[in-house]
RNA sequence: GGACGCAUAGCUCAGCCCGGUUAGAGCGCUUGCCUCACAUGCAAGAGGUCCCAGGUUCAAGUCCUGGUGCGUCCACCA
């Protein structure tokens, strides 16, 4: 016979349980396996990852579904990976290279490469450990990495007939530049931080000595590499002034004067200077103007040749000193303090350098126009549905995206120059020969991808695409993805875009948005703010079903998550609740027959019928809560059955035939485990371990037909089709439990000692002719309420007795409790909580008057309303004369 | 500058889509209990102008409009 000790281990259970189910290949997804489908890819963490709150709901919540979809038979498929980080990785080795003084171009790009490949051998593991150790039930067996081999050859192939097709492109183009990383950034991985600055006035002389323009400009240093001063068109202020020249100041050149309806006269003064090589504006209007773009700055963000004076600066040190010569000219007219958003590096934080450089671009427009439209008419849809507005809002205006990186760390691009000729190829292969001029030196792209470009792939490429496979067939597209709404441009979109271009269809059906999780004072948890919190360490604490059961109760749609030690502790006392139950079923099991046999249908009572249909019930709304993506609904919903219906009412219904010989504690007996065996498999996708644990010595005891051998592939549980709990007899135990509710209310009103029983009686208010059939169904639950009340004696009151005679009275809508008081008792408690009742049920019963009496009511409202309100106003105002009665009674005595 | 979200008990949140029982839960608090699964527990109790102002309706925590407060995202105006 299997024992559960006094307590539960998480510790031991979670290890243990987690390695049998891999051992024994539980999540191995099969695709020759015939049955509907559910298939989830993990949002790939950075290989630099470690993990935090935000992976652990993400998680947690693929892992509710994925088991709960895996026991109701799906041919499910949780595919796990990890993500290359460019950047971030890149990153990482960087600052171990620091510290041995060295830098990656000591060692080149080969060795470099090598040794970031070395760092993942040995680092890049511990993120997934992480997520196995929250119970994390992906095939393991399928990892892919998105720099391997295969997932590579998914990255050359798209890139080849991407270009081929003319939707990628090479240009020189203005991009965001990171100084420090020194590498081109997209538009997305810019941060916008509002910041202090001033607006300069800076004098421009016109060439001619004519006199001067004004212009305002937050970045001072540019003006190195003005190409012109534009104002709007209809400005009189400077209308005599179009087309002459400036001679800009600093640095010997002259530049014209045009006019552009996009300057805003109103904004500084007017004018504005123009500098296409730095600035995205600028460059927008340099082109409608054939203005030259000249570069001032190299890639560390210094000065360079065309700052003549000024070369070698960097770019903070070139402000301060144009700053100081122009008022040494006196060509600084004023400054004034001005706020503005600056863009910075989302790796390093640095300043941003808008920079002309020669980059790779993805054309966005035709791409988006489907992945649009995948969403308009349903094919994929958002849960919750107003990120859908957001991903409208992105993909309607998106540009054109950099996807070339100049890092060592990535997918290299496709693209060999002929040294001879100079001619370029896009090609998956290397050429052997330039298909120009024959020549056999090629020269290959030294940029990488940005790292979403591969992440773009990742529901296909992981399938084995561009090779048709049996994964690709079977699981493709996938049923659902989790994430987070910070990533539905970076990743989402560009999923689906790249998911339709490939595939031709979408690469999910289903999107759910996570909540964001924030600490205590509901802050975002940042590193920064040193607020961040270590799921490992709460795991620790409080054991990883607890973290994971609160994780899924605090998921509600459409709001940030606050995780709170409270909560946490909590769940831990709910799986000790669980543990416990538990304990007693088996303690009662001793002796039973393994398996236990059927009882027959007659010889179940009304509590056990109960209790069945409750559970039926639960199963019911937790399926249904799942299926909606509502895990905080389902969590609660299961809590409530285990806690309140299941132990706080059947377990003490079962003590009294358990402690029987026969057919009544056999009855009991297959109840409970029945039960158990249902909510365990209900409560297994929150909580896997403890619920595996406690299944394990539960098994023996089930009749099943082909019964797994582990929880983590049981079935699921779905309600049974033929109700086992007759209407009036759910009604008889809704009495039962209000009655006895009744009672408890009364002792300890009352005084009594928890243990002491007592005298009650229950007096039936309704008609005559319903007395002798209530007089039978009390009789059913009689002894539920007798022993769950702990009453000496429950008995009936006639119509005509007074139930009050030394009784202390409550009034529900059908019956009068009452409770013998003690000896010496002091009335007045009870006066005061008959008066405080009976205000709360006058005022109820105004209110219902009131609205009985409004003529509009009795013209407008549905007539079903009316009556049902006509009932409660008459329930309330029988209420209302029995608690007066009883009043007058104690006063009395 | 646009857009979105949230506001219900001391705290953290359900309920609102689809208007109608005396608005719920967990934690915390108060009172009494180590009652033979569980003190990580049991029983009882206190605690709520459902942010404000209008509107629609016979009826509003629930729908609409405006406001306030908090939070978030997007944005190449110097």
């Amino acid at each position: 016979l299997l024992e559960l000790g006094k307590t539960f281990d998480p510790k031991s259970a979670e290890e243990h349980w987690f390695q049998r189910w891999i051992d024994l290949g539980y999540f191995k997804a099969d695709p020759s396996r015939l049955g509907p489908v559910f298939s989830i890819v993990i949002p790939p963490p950075n290989v630099t990852g470690q993990l935090h709150l935000g992976h652990a709901l993400n998680v947690t919540l693929h892992d509710v579904i994925v088991r709960t979809r895996r026991m109701q038979g799906y041919n499910t498929l949780w595919q796990p990976g990890t993500d290359h980080a460019g950047i971030a990785t890149q990153n990482v080795v960087e600052r171990e290279l620091a510290k041995e003084g060295k830098s990656r171009h000591d060692l080149g790009r080969e060795a470099f490469v090598a040794r970031v490949w070395q760092w993942r051998e040995t680092y890049g593991g511990r993120i997934l450990n992480q997520l196995r150790r929250l119970g994390a039930s992906c095939d393991w067996s399928r990892e892919r990495f998105t720099l391997d081999p295969g997932l590579s050859r998914a990255v050359t192939e798209i890139f080849v007939r991407l270009y081929r097709e003319g939707l990628i492109y090479r240009a020189l183009s203005l991009i965001n530049w990171c100084p420090r990383c020194e590498t081109a950034l997209s538009d997305l991985e810019v941060d916008h931080k509002e910041t202090p600055g001033y607006l300069w006035y800076i004098r421009y002389p016109l060439a001619d000595g004519s006199g001067a323009v004004t212009v305002a400009t937050t970045r001072p240093e540019t003006m190195l590499g003005d190409t012109a001063v534009a104002v709007h068109p209809d400005d009189l202020r400077y209308k005599a002034m179009l087309g002459k020249k400036i001679a800009l100041p600093l640095i010997e050149r002259e530049i014209p004067i045009i006019a552009d309806p996009d300057v805003d006269p109103a904004f500084g003064s007017g004018a504005v200077k123009i500098t296409p090589g730095h600035d995205f504006n600028d460059f927008q209007m340099g082109r409608r103007h054939n203005l030259p773009q000249i570069s001032v700055m190299d890639t560390h963000g210094r000065m360079n040749d065309e700052a003549g004076p000024y070369r070698g600066m960097t770019r903070e040190d070139c402000r301060t000193r144009v700053v100081e010569d122009l008022t040494a000219l006196g060509l600084l007219e004023k400054m004034e303090p001005h706020q503005h958003a600056v863009g910075v590096c989302s790796r390093c934080e640095t300043v941003v350098e808008p920079t002309l450089s020669n980059q790779w671009f993805v054309r966005v427009k035709p791409l988006a126009e489907e992945a649009l439209a995948a969403v308009r008419d349903g094919r994929t849809t958002f849960h919750p549905k107003r990120w859908e507005n957001t991903y409208f809002s992105w993909m309607e205006n998106v540009y054109d995206w950099c996807i070339s990186r100049q890092l060592w760390w990535g997918h290299r691009i496709p693209a060999y120059w002929c040294e001879r000729c100079g001619e370029m190829m896009v090609a998956a292969e290397r050429p052997a020969t330039c298909v120009k001029c024959g020549g056999g030196d090629l020269r290959q792209e030294e940029d990488v991808l940005d790292t979403w470009f591969s992440s773009a792939l990742w529901p296909f490429s992981t399938l084995g695409w561009p090779a048709e496979t049996p994964e690709l067939e079977r699981y493709y597209p996938t049923s659902l993805l989790i994430t987070g709404f910070d990533i539905i441009f970076f990743w989402v979109a560009r999923m689906m875009m790249m998911g339709l271009k490939c595939t031709g269809q979408v690469p999910f059906r289903d999107v759910y948005i996570t909540p964001l999780v924030r600490d205590q004072f509901g802050k975002k948890m940042t590193k920064s703010r040193g607020n961040v919190v270590d799921p490992l360490q709460i795991m620790e604490r409080y054991g990883t079903d607890a973290v994971r059961f609160t994780l899924a109760q605090l998921s509600v749609q459409g709001r940030d998550l606050i995780l709170s030690d409270d909560r946490l502790a909590a769940s831990r006392a709910f799986a000790n609740k669980v543990w416990n139950a538990a304990r007693f079923v088996l303690m009662n099991l001793e002796g039973a027959p393994q398996p236990l046999p059927a009882p027959a249908a007659a010889g179940l009572g009304l509590a056990e019928r109960w209790i069945l249909a409750s559970l039926d019930g639960a199963i019911g709304e937790v399926s249904a809560a799942i299926d909606r993506y509502e895990f905080n609904l389902a969590a609660l919903r299961a809590y409530s059955f285990i806690w309140h219906e299941f132990c706080d009412w059947y377990i003490e219904l079962a003590k009294e035939p358990l402690k029987q010989d026969g057919e009544r504690q056999a009855a009991a007996r297959w109840v409970l485990v029945r039960c158990f065996d249902g909510l365990l498999r209900l409560l297994h996708p929150f909580m896997p371990f403890i619920t595996e644990e406690i299944w394990q010595t539960l098994r023996p005891y089930l009749d099943e037909p082909g019964l797994a051998p582990h929880l983590a592939i049981a079935k699921f549980p779905v309600p049974q089709a033929q109700a086992v709990l007759g209407p009036d007899e759910a009604a008889a135990m809704e009495r039962c439990i209000a009655a006895t509710e009744a009672i408890n209310s009364l002792r300890s009103l009352l005084g009594y000692h928890p243990g002491q029983r007592v005298e009650a009686r229950i007096k039936f208010l309704g008609g005559d002719d319903a007395v002798a059939e209530f007089h039978a169904e009390f009789e059913r639950w009689k002894p539920y309420a007798a022993t769950m009340a702990k009453t000496a004696s429950l008995g009936l009151a006639g119509p005509s007795d007074n139930t009050t005679g030394g009784m202390v009275t409550a009034v529900l809508g059908w019956c009068e409790v009452g409770v013998m008081a003690p000896e010496g008792f002091d009335f007045d408690r009870a006066r005061s909580a008959l008066r405080k009742k009976l205000d709360e049920v006058t005022a109820h019963h105004r209110q219902h008057q009131a609205r009985l009496d409004n003529p509009d009511f009795v013209a407008k409202a549905a007539p079903e309303m009316q009556e049902q309100m006509q009932q409660r106003a008459q329930e309330l105002a029988g209420q209302q004369d029995l608690l007066r009665k009883q009043l007058r009674l104690l006063e009395a005595s």
